[in-house]
DNA sequence: CAGGCATGCCTG
DNA sequence: CAGGCATGCCTG
C-alpha cells in the first residue's frame, strides 16, 4: 500500500499548511455522506418475527397469551385456517436442537438469524428432546414436520413443490411417491400426509426414545425444493413447524425452525447476517455500499501490517492538531483512495481502516458543528 | 470533487520533491495492473458465430461453400438432423429487416452483436422483403419461423417452452392451443407445426405482397418464454431461422436473427456489447473490474466541468517534468482516489479520467522500461 | 468451495 | 424505467 510510505505525518503537515483554499461543496457532500444514515425504522418488525422462531433458547411461554391448543388457529374473521407459529414446549418439554458442529455438515446455522441455511437434497439432522419419564414405555409418540411461510402475507398459502422439481424425470422423484412434499424425513416409517381441510402437506415420523446415554433422538430431513424455486416457494421465507403428537394426532408441544434452502448456504448466511446487523448499526448504508463491491466478502490476510501502520498514521495525524479543514480534506481523500485501492487490488481487509476513517470524520463533524 | 482544489500543480511539485522514499512493491503491483491484460485469445471464435447471424447487411453467399438445399443438414455420422444456420437470400432475394426506430418499441437491437433483445410477450415486428416480380400474382408464399439453439453443443436440441410457462393457468396459455411453441406469430392465418422427424416446432405464416408504396411485408411475432427459462431454453442463446417457402414447404431463402428474451433487454444489450468490446480491447480486464461496480452503468451528467479541469490538471502535471517515480506514485494515488470517489458518490462520468490515468501510466511505463 | 457473473425482480 | 439486490450457476 502506498499511503504510509507516501507521506509521513510531518510531511503531511507540510502539505496541509500549504493548502490555502478548500472547496465548500466537498464539505457538503461529505456531510451528506456521513449523516444520512438514520433510516432503520423498519428493523423492529423483522426482529419481532425472528424472535418467534427461536430454536436454542426457548422462551418461556407468555402466560398473558392464550395458549394455542392446535397448530391451526381458526381466524374466524376470514375463515382462513392459519398455522400457529408460536413455539411451546408443552407438558413433555418438547425441544429441538441442532448438532453442535454444523461445519461438519452440508448446512450452516445462523445464531443471529436463528435460521438454517441448507442446499437442496442435503441431510439435516435434528435432535428432539422430550420428557417421557412419566409415560408408559410403550406409548408411541410422533414428530410432525410441516413447512409454512413465515411472512404475514403468505402464511395462508400452503408450501408445495415447484413445477420444475415436480417433473417425473427429476432424479429426486424417481422411486418416491409423495413428490409434492417439499420436506422429507429419511426415517423409513414416515407417513406423508395432506390435511383434508387446509391441504397442507406434512410428514409424521415416530419418535423413538433416545438411545442409551443420549438425551435426544435424531431424525434426518431433506428439502427437495429451494426457497427460491419459481412458481414454488418463490423466495418466500419459510419455517418448519415441528409438533410432538400422539398416535391420534393430538399435539403436546411445538417448535419452529426457520430454513432457507439455497445453492450457496454459507454465502447467503453471511449476507443475511450482514443485512441484519446493518439495520441496527449506524453507518449501515455506507458500509453496505462499500461492501457491495464484489471482492470484499471473503477474508484474506494480505497487507495486515501495512494496514496497521496506516491506522497508526491516522492517529498521529489527528493528534498533531492540524487545521480542521485541511485535516478533513485529507481524511476524505484518504477515504476515497482506500476505497479505490480496495477495489482495484481486490483488497479484503480494508474494512477496518475505512470504517476508522468514517468514524474520525464523523467525530470531527460532531466536534466542529 | 476535491482534486483540482486540493492541490495545484505547483503545490503538487512541492509535495513530490518532499517524498524521499518510495515503495518498490507499489511499482510492481502497478506494473502487474497495467500489463497483465493480453488475455483475449478466445475472442475470435465468438465473433465467427455472430458473423453467421448477420441481419441487416447480408453477406453474399460464399460460392466455395456448398449450398444448403434444406433447413436440415443430415449429419450422417451420428444420424442427427441439424438445422442449417447459414443465411442465403436465394433466387427471390429473401431479406429480413428490423424497423428503423427500435426505441419506439419494446425491444432493442444491437448492431455490434446483431441480436435482438426483447422482453417476454412483447411484439417484435419484422419486415420481410423478397423479389416476387417474376411470380404469378396468385402464387402464395410463406414464412416459416423456427427458433434454434446457436451454440454447437445445443443445436441438436429442439427449442420448447419451460414447465412453468407451460402451466395451463398461465395467462399466456389461456385460449391458445399451441402452448408448446416458444414463438408465436400474431397473423391470424399462422399454422403451428411440429416436424415429424425432428420434433422441432415452427410457425408458418402466409407472406402477402407488400402494400402499395412499401417494399416490405411486416409480420409480428411474440416470444412466450425467456432465454433464461429453467428447464426450458435454460440460458442457451437462440436464433430464429426464417425461411421463405411455397405451399409445398419447399425453401427458397433463409435468414437468421439472434434473439435474447429477457427481463431487462436494454441492460443486457449494454452488458453484452461491453463484454464483446472488452474481448478486443486492451485494458479490458481493468475496465471490467472498474465498471463492475453497480452504479457505473447509467450515464448522468454531474460534475462535468470539474472533471474537465481535472483532466487539464493531469496534463499540467505531466508537462512540468516531475521525477518519474513521484509522478507515477501520484498517478496511482489519484487513480485509486478517483475509483473510490466514483464508488462512494455514485459518479457516472469518471470513466474518461480513469481511463486517461491508465493511459498515462501505461505510457510512462513504456517510456521508462 | 470462492470469486464472479447472469439475470429475475423489487423499489422508488 | 434505473438502481440495486437476490440468487443460481459456471469456472478455476
Ligand atoms: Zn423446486
Ligand atoms: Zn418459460
Amino acid at each position: 500500500m502506498a499511503f504510509d510510505d507516501l507521506l509521513t505525518p510531518s510531511e503531511l503537515r507540510y502539505v496541509m499548511d500549504d493548502i490555502k483554499n478548500f472547496p465548500t461543496n466537498l464539505v457538503e457532500s461529505s456531510a451528506q455522506l456521513f449523516n444520512d444514515t438514520t433510516d432503520n425504522s423498519y428493523s423492529n418488525q423483522s426482529l419481532y418475527e425472528s424472535d418467534n422462531l427461536d430454536v436454542k433458547v426457548l422462551p418461556k411461554r407468555k402466560k398473558t397469551r392464550k395458549m394455542c391448543d392446535s397448530t391451526y388457529e381458526n381466524v374466524s374473521s376470514n375463515l382462513e385456517i392459519l398455522p400457529c407459529l408460536e413455539p411451546y414446549p408443552g407438558q413433555f418439554d418438547f425441544q429441538l436442537q441442532l448438532p453442535a458442529d454444523s461445519s461438519a455438515h452440508r448446512w450452516t446455522y445462523s445464531k443471529i438469524l436463528k435460521k438454517v441455511f441448507i442446499d437442496i437434497d442435503k441431510v439435516l439432522a435434528l435432535q428432539f428432546k422430550w420428557n417421557y419419564s412419566e409415560l408408559k414405555p410403550d406409548t408411541e409418540f410422533y414428530v410432525r414436520a410441516m413447512p409454512v411461510y413465515t411472512s404475514h402475507d403468505s402464511v395462508k398459502i400452503s408450501v408445495v413443490r415447484c413445477p420444475i422439481h415436480l417433473l417425473p424425470d427429476n432424479a429426486l422423484n424417481v422411486g418416491f411417491r409423495f413428490v409434492e412434499h417439499v420436506m422429507r424425513c429419511e426415517h423409513s416409517s414416515t407417513t406423508y400426509m395432506k390435511d383434508e381441510l387446509t391441504k397442507r402437506l406434512s410428514c409424521v415420523t415416530p419418535l423413538s426414545r433416545p438411545q442409551a446415554g443420549s438425551e435426544t433422538t435424531t431424525l434426518t430431513y431433506k428439502f427437495v425444493c429451494k426457497t427460491s424455486c419459481l412458481s414454488g416457494m418463490n423466495r418466500k421465507p419459510i419455517s418448519v413447524i415441528f409438533t410432538l403428537e400422539d398416535a391420534c394426532g393430538i399435539e403436546y408441544g411445538r417448535q419452529l425452525l426457520a430454513v432457507k434452502i439455497c445453492s450457496c448456504p454459507k454465502r447467503d448466511k453471511v449476507k443475511e447476517e450482514k443485512n441484519e446487523l446493518e439495520k441496527t448499526q449506524s453507518y449501515g448504508r455506507i458500509l453496505k455500499s462499500v461492501d457491495s463491491t464484489p471482492n470484499l466478502i471473503c477474508v484474506r490476510n494480505t497487507n495486515r501490517e501495512s494496514l496497521t501502520s496506516q491506522s497508526e498514521l491516522l492517529k498521529d495525524i489527528k493528534i498533531e492538531g492540524l487545521n480542521m479543514v485541511t485535516y478533513r480534506l485529507l481524511l476524505v481523500t484518504l477515504y476515497d483512495a482506500f476505497l479505490g485501492k480496495t477495489i482495484r487490488c481486490n483488497l479484503t481487509d480494508t474494512d477496518d481502516i475505512v470504517h476508522q476513517l468514517q468514524t474520525q470524520l464523523h467525530e470531527l463533524d460532531k466536534k466542529f458543528k
